[in-house]
DNA sequence: TATAAGACCTATAGTTACTATAGAGTCAAG
DNA sequence: CTTGACTCTATAGTAACTATAGGTCTTATA
């Protein structure tokens, strides 16, 4: 088998494949997503076809927005075929719920944004600017709760 | 408990009006959203009424979202009541534009999630599961570019 | 009066997933 | 022999805080 030469790849042109920079590569390794590589004798790092298929993993991961911690549970899940993929499943719809609150909340903001917009549709003196002014409003954390501890 | 001015108050009490933390308040400091408050002959710092506004205001823009660095810009404007206030709707209207980008992309996201999450409805064995079967798929990157510059 | 609780002080590091910078070694081509 | 592309390590910066350590000051209670 004449495959010791023929496969091994130098980090450039495994960020090239992957389309990844070279730098996020190294850092992959360090957050141990990747394993140490193999090194020429220069030092340089030689990756397989293997580390092609584990960070092509990693990258589409990221690409749904998945965390670094969650995708190194998913590569250790990977690597036990036997064992059942429910955790998978529970971490993606758990995913999924997180980027929904997400998205809720950012509709919300986006609505309070839009109102306040409104407050100011012309052009005019920054005195009477209308976003400004609701911005200086009062604040409810002050109507809610009674004293610090220093009450005499 | 008549110091000077009953208007004078230390950073816990402010804290508490305005419903955020101790440390944030110096941090806002270190970041030049808030002046450098006078300080007792101990070193602790006290503040006043105008400072209280300033605060709020600040908590008010973050609550919407945004940037240090814009409500730096809001409060200067702030400061210039002559001036025109067309550059407030123009930070806003930039701010609701980024809103819908980050919205639409979090909303193709979960889209994307959710038909992810379908590939594997059941409990099963890791090994066929449809989940980690498509994040393992082919990447984009390598079909698009030709190669990287050190080809034979 | 001693002491303990609580509020305050400064300075530093950690969070996330990278990106940027500096300084240096390796390798092939011109 | 120099140029340029590629590689290496190590450190710092990003956003907006949060956490930690270690210390001082004030006040209430035993």
């Amino acid at each position: 088998m004449a495959k010791d030469r023929k496969d091994l790849i130098k980090i450039g042109e495994l960020a090239h494949l992957v389309g990844v920079q070279v730098v996020t590569i190294r850092y992959y390794e360090k957050e141990g997503l990747l394993d140490k590589p193999q090194r020429t004798p220069n030092g340089y790092r030689t990756y397989r076809r293997t580390d092609v298929d584990r960070l092509r993993f990693i990258r589409h991961c990221r690409d749904h927005g998945m965390a670094i911690e969650d995708i190194k549970f998913l590569l250790k899940l990977r690597e036990a075929p036997e064992k059942d993929c429910m955790e998978v499943n529970t971490l993606v719809d758990d995913h999924i719920k997180r980027l929904e609150e997400q998205l809720a909340s950012l509709q919300a903001l986006k609505s309070r944004l839009v109102e306040l917009r409104g407050k100011c549709p012309h052009s005019g003196a920054i005195s009477d600017c209308g976003i400004l002014r609701d911005l200086g409003g009062q604040c409810r954390a002050a109507l809610e709760s009674p004293a610090p501890t220093t009450q005499s």
